[in-house]
DNA sequence: CGTTGTACGTGCGGTAGCGCACATAACCGC
DNA sequence: GCGGTTATGTGCGCTACCGCACGTACAACG
């Protein structure tokens, strides 16, 4: 793998960041730490303590219960929209949920202790994180509808678009085997329903490399929650 | 249907209630009013502004998302250890989910305006509040996990001991219609087990009532979601 | 430039849960 | 105690997805 250097990264990049007022992105920037996030590195194991939290910029994080029997499943996907470690100022420290890089690439992070005497103030940062955080309880309801009631293709389309909408390019680098993991699915299934996929136009592959064709044609073959989450996103976070 | 008088109903059966230190409960406490909430209320529609939130005492209701062709499934339900109407606080101010109440009984409820005046002090109320989002976020994605994986008798299990959790009595007032349509699966597959469950003696059940003969019995029949789900309460919930 | 690890393709039987169409039976009000 | 309403029981074909067991082929590296 290319060992790309951080090219022009910023904290800006991530979208949180970005929409905080001047005053408190000063007070926290000096302690902005970019780190590289390479793909399969563990941010946190369920019950682990945070030291600290995550903003993406080109990385992206999974947010996925592992079960007694090893099975998995996503509950939400964090990139350059959100943060990883909600848990922290939310008052428990910690949760049972994993996170874990599932595309690499770069973050700012801050100490635990940092964020806390922000989000103490009881200012934007506050409600800032509030607002994120409301939209990620959006994010994994619709994930535990989707999981109840929608096509493994449906799901497919919805989480490429999602992950591509973190994205600068229309590649995603991402083996199948991946793909299945983060849904909870069987790898096989992945394969066949990426072979329908690429015979309807939408996408091409090659070993470990996804390209999105037609993303109109995705949204057709998604289910609703996509443009739910999306939009809720929207709402939630435009302004602030 | 016995119209019950609110026997002897305070706001400490509530358990957030309950949490909160003399001061701050003092302070609302005049606002507190208590509220019938028949079975099939409907506290919010999906993007309805919220007027209040809802302490239940002996009601339970259920948060779900009704999907565009009808079908729907529980997000998470909230009873006595909870409070309906975060994204109040949360800033948002409304979900794309519902609100109904699938037990009927009684709750207190707070206008929006005296809740956020509290929340917006940033002490035990906002810290509370904030606890049991988290506890809830756990649910959430549980409940995600729990309908990729798991079988209906194992959620079924699960569903009647979170209920049961919520009840004083062993008894629920409850259709398998209404159980259905609250894991989003088919009546006949609730009649089934239901079935299964009373011939293997942990339930018994007739027109609207199911009795739970064995906690520990439907517990063996769970999956691991329940005690997740339970413990992560626990913990962010005892103390505060 | 061939070897090898890893990703992808394919087939096949099994099954949980769906959708539909009814049959039965408990409770409710009169 | 009678009739109607609503809850529950049952059967049947169907499909999506699973679990397993392979075969194939890319692409990276010596």
């Amino acid at each position: 793998m290319v060992a790309k250097m951080p090219t022009q990264q910023t904290p800006w990049q991530n979208h949180l960041l970005a929409s905080l007022p001047k005053e408190t992105f000063e007070r926290i920037a000096p302690h902005l730490e970019l780190v590289s996030m390479p793909l399969g590195e563990v941010l946190y194991e369920s019950g682990d303590q945070l030291h600290h939290v995550y903003f993406p910029t080109t990385a992206i994080v999974s947010l996925h219960y592992v079960m007694e029997n090893g099975a998995s499943a996503e509950i939400s996907g964090v990139g350059n929209e959100g943060v990883v470690g909600i848990s922290l100022f939310m008052g428990g420290n910690t949760t049972p949920s994993r996170a874990a890089v599932c595309t690499g690439g770069y973050g700012y992070r801050l100490k635990a202790q940092v964020m806390m005497e922000e989000f103490n103030r009881a200012g934007p940062m506050m409600k800032l994180m509030l607002r994120y955080t409301q939209a990620l309880i959006t994010q994994m309801s619709q994930t535990a509808v989707c999981n109840r009631h929608h096509s493994m293709e449906q799901q497919m389309c919805r989480w490429l678009l999602q992950t591509l909408d973190r994205l600068p390019s229309q590649e995603l680098i991402m083996t199948q085997e991946l793909i299945a993991s983060m849904l909870g699915v069987r790898r096989e299934g992945i394969t066949e329903t990426a072979g329908d996929l690429q015979r309807a136009g939408l996408i091409s592959y090659r070993r470990g490399h996804i390209t999105v064709l037609s993303r109109a044609g995705l949204e057709k073959h998604s289910c609703e929650c996509y443009d739910v989450v999306r939009k809720e996103f929207h709402r939630l976070l435009k302004e602030a």
